[in-house]
DNA sequence: ATTATTTAGTTAACCGTTTAACCCCCCTAC
DNA sequence: GTAGGGGGGTTAAACGGTTAACTAAATAAT
């Protein structure tokens, strides 16, 4: 193992010498910063992270997973962290993934304190977080990926409820509902005030029953489909809180014997890996992930060097992805609606 | 920041005993150990990890991708990543993603002799992949994910060759072939090997023109299947090195005016998100990444304890998800067939 | 009764950097 | 002639743990 002391005895100085030029420190004369360069490099040496990490920060960025690596095998979540690793790795910074204990909360927190990392990425944060509280309340730097806590960056969902509603409402569509989302999300409530603030800017009337309570799982866009194609006078158009319930409420619609996109148009939300594949392929609301995870790098370092606690969040906008399985209203619903008139 | 010496003051011992106590070494009595622990608790203590890891290990793995982060975003790969942090969570090990520079073999290895990390495990492999050079020529304990270096991991496709193979021969299907995936890939030969050895194993002769070379992408899957489909006696079965050879691969067949799974049997590799939502749902041989993960942990952890670099390898086990694209031979082809016999 | 061993600790030397404080010499200004 | 000021370094004290070596008392063995 290679030490400063050995560089130091090797170029002829003393190791604060040394440490200057690397550190690009110091008044060091162009001379002799290259005969210390010299012996770095002839005698291959690496500075200790752990010893630099003994005085100043350890340059890493932690990242917190909510109990359970599953979700770590999730493609969103894995899009995140690509844009985190991506914005660290621009900076000369490290992410560790942090390892946890039975009482996430406290083993996210003692990694924090022990000065393993500077600062924390939160993800899935859930409303009353106690890794959040805990972080605060030790006053380390961090940035949840979702609404919760001081700093936070997310998806702009209302944004993205907007284009949905003014993509369907732009096929024609006048009769859209929405699959609602698990209400245990924390942006469970951006859905449905997004899609009503979208109705209303489209001068739409929120249909009878056209709020269905969904989920998180497949069989609960299901069911839910089930429930909207059930009523008096169902929707042309189901917006669902995301793919995977819009997977569900797709073989709900064709079971039922609808073609989707023709008889009925559906949309999802978040453009998971499947949806291009599915049949027709999914119209969708892709949300910024890795964007998500590079501004969360960049809120947390800034939240770092500054000490600086001010509370400050970051909605991204989503994108439209229009596919298959959003088409023109169907003319026989037109036929229907015009006596109305 | 609460130090070690504080602690020690407050519990009224020397700092080598709270050392001792908190991990567990030495010959500490009962009643010291709890006068220790309480001290620790009342001041809320927490070890600084820069100063542990400054004479012992860091407890830290690093993970190091191949050029650029994108993979990360992979779902294989995230599922990969969620086996490690599982594996190595279990053992208090923290995952560290290396950041990385234009040179990543030098940006590698550098992070290892830092000592941030104790070990390597390096994901997609290039054949003669530099970053394993230069960490054996370190002597940095390391593990890739993929057969290359002197201790890998890997899925074993020769087996998930034969599990394709023998399922498509219990169908009736005697006609197989196979789209071979990108010859760049390490484990490439394995296919192709993989397949011979199980058509013998089942006494087939290989079909004229019956390997095709496929690709990476969903493109080189379809045009693959288009050149099987215009063979003069075209195979009734399919295997396609990967999902996303096989994504294409069924589009073409269905261009073809057939049906995959009564016409055409179609088989995948990988068992990506999409596999299950393809329209008919994709039978494929699903690697076993979430265990690839753990172990790749586990070795990494064995070589790093005994400074024993000696050679070893696992293969895992994919198994086989019989889904909606694979079916019985088709009649007509049996018909055509029997008169030969 | 004396020696050997075990138990229960302490002391202080490390680990490898960083950095505040200081030093020396040469140059300039008054 | 001397105070002042920089350039170009050096010295040594941190940083916060770990651990080898040592001590002192108690216990066991001979």
């Amino acid at each position: 193992m290679v030490t400063i002391r050995q560089v130091a005895t090797h170029a002829g100085v003393s190791t604060a010498t040394v440490s200057y030029v690397l550190n690009g420190l110091g008044s060091i004369p162009a001379e002799t910063r290259a005969r210390v360069m010299e012996s770095v490099a002839a005698l291959d040496y690496q500075p200790r992270h752990a010893a630099r990490a003994l005085r100043g920060r350890s340059h890493t960025l932690g990242i917190s997973m909510a109990s359970g690596y599953d979700r770590l095998a999730d493609p969103a979540t894995a899009e995140i962290l690509a844009g985190m690793a991506h914005a660290a790795s621009l900076q000369g910074l490290a992410l560790l993934l942090m390892p946890m204990s039975d009482d996430i909360a406290k083993s996210c927190v003692s990694v924090a304190r022990s000065g393993q990392v500077d600062g924390v990425i939160v993800c899935d944060p859930q409303p009353e977080d106690p890794r959040l509280t805990a972080l605060q309340h030790a006053e380390i730097a961090c940035v949840s990926i979702g609404p919760q806590g001081h700093t936070w960056v997310t998806s702009d969902i209302r944004l993205g409820m907007n284009l949905a509603v003014a993509h369907l409402v732009g096929l024609g569509h006048r009769r859209i509902a929405l699959i609602a989302p698990d209400f245990a999300l924390a942006a469970s409530d951006w859905y449905v005030d997004g899609f009503l603030a979208a109705l209303a800017d489209a001068q739409l009337e929120l249909l009878d029953g056209g709020i269905v309570a969904g989920g998180r799982r497949e069989a609960d866009g299901e069911a839910a489909m089930d429930e909207l194609l059930a009523l008096p006078e169902p929707p042309t158009a189901v917006i669902a809180a995301s793919d995977e319930l819009a997977y569900g409420a797709m073989r709900a619609a064709r079971d039922a014997g609808l073609v989707v996109g023709r008889d009925v148009s559906l949309m999802g939300f978040d453009d998971l890996p499947p949806a291009a594949y599915l049949q027709p392929p999914l119209t969708t609301i892709r949300q910024p992930r890795f964007a998500i995870g590079v501004a969360a790098v960049q809120l947390l370092v800034a939240q770092i060097g500054h000490t600086n606690l001010a509370e400050s969040t970051q909605s991204l906008a989503p994108t439209l992805l229009v596919r298959g399985s959003t088409g023109l209203v169907p003319p026989t619903v037109i036929a229907h609606l015009s006596p109305d008139k």
